[in-house]
DNA sequence: TATCAGTTTAGAATGATTCTAATCTATTGA
DNA sequence: TCAATAGATTAGAATCATTCTAAACTGATA
């Protein structure tokens, strides 16, 4: 919990119960990746201890500060990703389930950005089929 | 106008006045990205000949008859992109842009899909900043 | 050229997300 | 220690994109 905290307060967030009760269950040393509605569901099975507006308002402050990612892929879900490393995702549309793909991927062929701009990133999702 | 009617016909579509509509603007030669809202406003810039419903019924129909590909891009709009060759995509989102990347991209690296499923499609999303 | 399967439509419904504005609370500095 | 307050939380309404419904319409056919 301590360590919880700590990243946290490297973000300059304030420490409030509910920051904490996602942070915990984010942060937990598994990556995974969940929408809010799901994280809303997994945090409220108990007893009713955080709001979905505040689930939302939670995952946006938290990849504003770089702590969590965005996916959208084919839908109109956002799932937060809380793998930060260099990765990409396998993406089976049947359960809507993504994989990481822990990977050095290599790209080679990519033209040099439009002028003025830079490349941001690059996200490769390889859709799977049976 | 022959070969627009003539792409329907290749996939047993009906030839509607609405789907005549649609191709048309959809297959006139240039790529283009565009959501079905969009598309909506386009068509009806002068005299209503369309519903939205339709607009959004006739993209789906495409879509399944491998006319046209979809996209999601980190929002929740659905893009469809009439260029069906092999590509990828820059993404400036400041503008909410989406430019082809008409590339033989070369992805090496890439780990083998989970047991039982094949690869589909690889999309690949260059994200740029300033 | 009547039939009818497939298509279109307006408007309601849905689902995910964001907004609003009232209330609450973690932090701070006296 | 605790009052002040900036920031956080909340329920519920609003919004936005999309899908559904079920009634009316229309190409294609025989």
């Amino acid at each position: 919990m301590e360590n919880i905290k700590e990243i946290l307060r490297s973000k300059s967030l304030k420490l409030t119960k509910q920051r904490l009760l996602v942070a915990s269950y984010l942060f937990d040393g598994y990556h995974k990746h969940i929408t809010a509605e799901d994280l809303f569901k997994k945090l409220n099975k108990s007893k009713s201890q955080i709001s979905l507006a505040t689930v939302y308002n939670t995952l946006h402050e938290f990849y504003k500060n770089k702590l969590i990612n965005k996916l959208s892929i084919n839908s109109q879900k956002i799932y937060f990703d809380t793998n930060m490393s260099n990765h990409h995702h396998f993406y089976n549309k049947e359960d809507e389930l993504l994989i990481d793909v822990s990977s050095n991927l290599k790209i080679n062929g990519l033209p040099n950005p439009p002028k003025g701009k830079k490349i941001e990133k690059i996200e490769v999702f390889v859709h799977l089929k049976k």
